[in-house]
DNA sequence: CGTAACAAATGAAACGATTCAAAGACGAGT
DNA sequence: ACTCGTCTTTGAATCGTTTCATTTGTTACG
């Protein structure tokens, strides 16, 4: 019995029809008990296991729902991602779970693999452009929802934080808290954080002798913000921001590393500092992280229900649902006149 | 074209065979560079897409591999996550990671389904006693390998860290500096956590005023090491341990979180604390959190390569790899005599 | 012109489940 | 005894690939 049976043999093993063994699996009720009985005693013995390929081949669809995310080493996704599979298993369906790592081209990878694996439905959080391909998987009957990013109604359904006004939070609080040069460190050519920019840019724009100087990044990691943490570090302290901006947890906490691994500069003195996400690990970082909260179990719950409202309406009807974020001060930030 | 086209549209669009249309696809030599042209064409046109489940059905088995790790929210685990799906992408596989949240009833469920899969074969971090389902899964011709736990060679590969040698680091480490009355925190129920608080008792045992104290957190998160925190809090001083050993870095930052937010116990002056993986986010801490370091990519990558040297050898061949540890020393353990 | 050798294309069978129209079993009612 | 209705069971057809034994087509050579 090295080799898995299929219902074939459950049929011939419990002297039934196949049909029979898979009413017993299907429609118990349709059953007569002492056959039922018969037929698992059967599927015990043989050691059955449905074969899933074979079930998804007859259905036309898998129970599967692909989830594409920029980074599963970050906190904040890997809190959605959980949420999501959460709300998917009520659902009786499992979520694939796909990193792009912020490459268009691994996204596409995901893309084609869940396309093949034929999921019901797609949550992306998009590295590139992928309104087009979006169009073609809904021609397909494969519904999609944005997460993360706010979509454009006609095409499809996306849950998302109001990345401007977070930013505009960020920014607003270092402006209140006296500061003037602000800095903002991140990777603009992705749409949250170009947004989050944006947002605070605005907040600059409300104060007359305020500025905000633009810090590319180049990655959202811990080891990224290290590297413009050091850049800033060998500054001169006329050159330096007062106050900096990261546009997620973990570039903040790799700024922080850098700032205060050389004791030259003091937090939140000499600068001042707020990240974003509100992950886990902000509030006990060398100094407590001030940051912008999401509601990640919210997203990944919302996702799937709208994915869910798709799936009823035939891909029709969508729906944008937009949370607000929220500002949680720490002692990176803690008012340098207080 | 709302619905996907089958490979047999394909082929009375291109006027060929479905046999042509399957060598295009699978063995392009085999067909004339006329008709491929033509084929591709088509599948262009009618923008088909391999159906997954047919394939797998026709082949007997996937190309996915599935990975039950304790907790994806654990950097630790994310990390081997990651270095899984980098090894198994270049052999061509897809890597489904499954959450058991420690929880058997959740492992067990991610196996009936990676079973359903058919998976080519199993990585897992197990909760529970998963002897006896190895047994039966080898019988059937998937393999297993164990990740961060040693395996029986009889039985199954597995890539796994001395977690007995770790602990004996950890907690040599805080005698070395001075400290005498220990607490360990984790949940010795999990084998792991046990294996390395026997280590530390093995310190512990070799100097003879020393001692330690259990301290079951009832989970591995930073919730719930913060609620040990808050108990070491509440005790009178001389009750307090000296130094906490906790079996994750998250619990370790939990109860650094919980010490540092009341002002009256310093770390590591009054306690130094120690935890366990070396994550990201342990540098960064309010205070830089002493750990013990576990190679994550190398049991990623390790396990993969284990996964196929079963595979070839029909799931006779076992082998075992054990990585060690390594102390890394930061200022929550920084010797009070320094 | 015949045929051997090789390349390319064909299409039926198989994988394992689900579905569904049809057949079978059984009792109640007339 | 016959019919009707209900409950159970049957087994062929189907999903979309891949495989492989055959057939068809082409070229080269005697």
């Amino acid at each position: 019995m090295s080799q898995t049976a299929s219902i074939k043999d459950v049929a011939t093993h419990a002297q039934v029809a196949v049909g029979t063994v898979s009413n017993v699996l299907n429609y118990p009720d349709r059953v007569s008990q002492r056959t039922k009985e018969r037929v698992l005693k059967s599927i015990a013995e043989l050691g059955f296991v449905r074969n899933d390929a074979a079930r998804q081949l007859r259905a036309g669809q898998s129970r599967t729902i692909g989830l594409i995310v920029l980074d599963v080493g970050n906190p904040f996704f890997s809190s959605v991602a959980r949420a999501a599979e959460d709300a998917a298993t009520t659902l009786g369906s499992v979520v694939l779970v796909g990193d792009s790592g912020q490459d268009a081209s691994r996204e596409a990878h995901y893309m084609d693999l869940f396309q093949e694996q034929r999921v019901q439905g797609l949550l992306i959080s998009p590295v590139g452009d992928v309104g087009q391909r979006i169009d073609t998987l809904r021609e397909r009957g494969v519904p999609t929802v944005l997460v993360d990013e706010l979509a454009d109604t006609e095409r499809c359904s996306s849950v998302s934080v109001d990345d401007e006004e977070g930013g505009y939070l960020a920014a607003k609080h270092l402006l209140d808290i006296g500061r003037r040069r602000l800095a903002f460190v991140g990777t603009p050519s992705i749409r949250q954080v170009a947004s989050r920019l944006k947002g605070a840019q605005r907040a600059v724009g409300e104060v007359s002798d305020a500025s905000i100087e633009v810090l590319d990044s180049e990655g959202q990691t811990v080891l990224t913000g290290r590297k413009v943490g050091n850049s800033l570090v060998e500054r001169s302290p006329e050159e330096r921001p007062e106050a900096v901006f990261c546009s997620n947890d973990l570039l903040a906490l790799g700024v922080m590393q850098s700032l205060t691994m050389l004791r030259t500069v003091r937090i939140p003195e000499d600068i001042a500092l707020i990240g974003y996400d509100d992950i886990d690990f902000a509030i006990s970082a060398v100094v407590p992280l001030s940051s912008i909260r999401q509601p990640t179990e919210a997203l990944g719950r919302t996702a799937i229900e709208l994915l869910a409202e798709e799936q009823e309406s035939g891909g029709t009807k969508h729906r944008s649902v937009v949370f607000t974020p929220e500002l949680v001060v720490r002692q990176s930030t803690a008012g340098a006149d207080s």
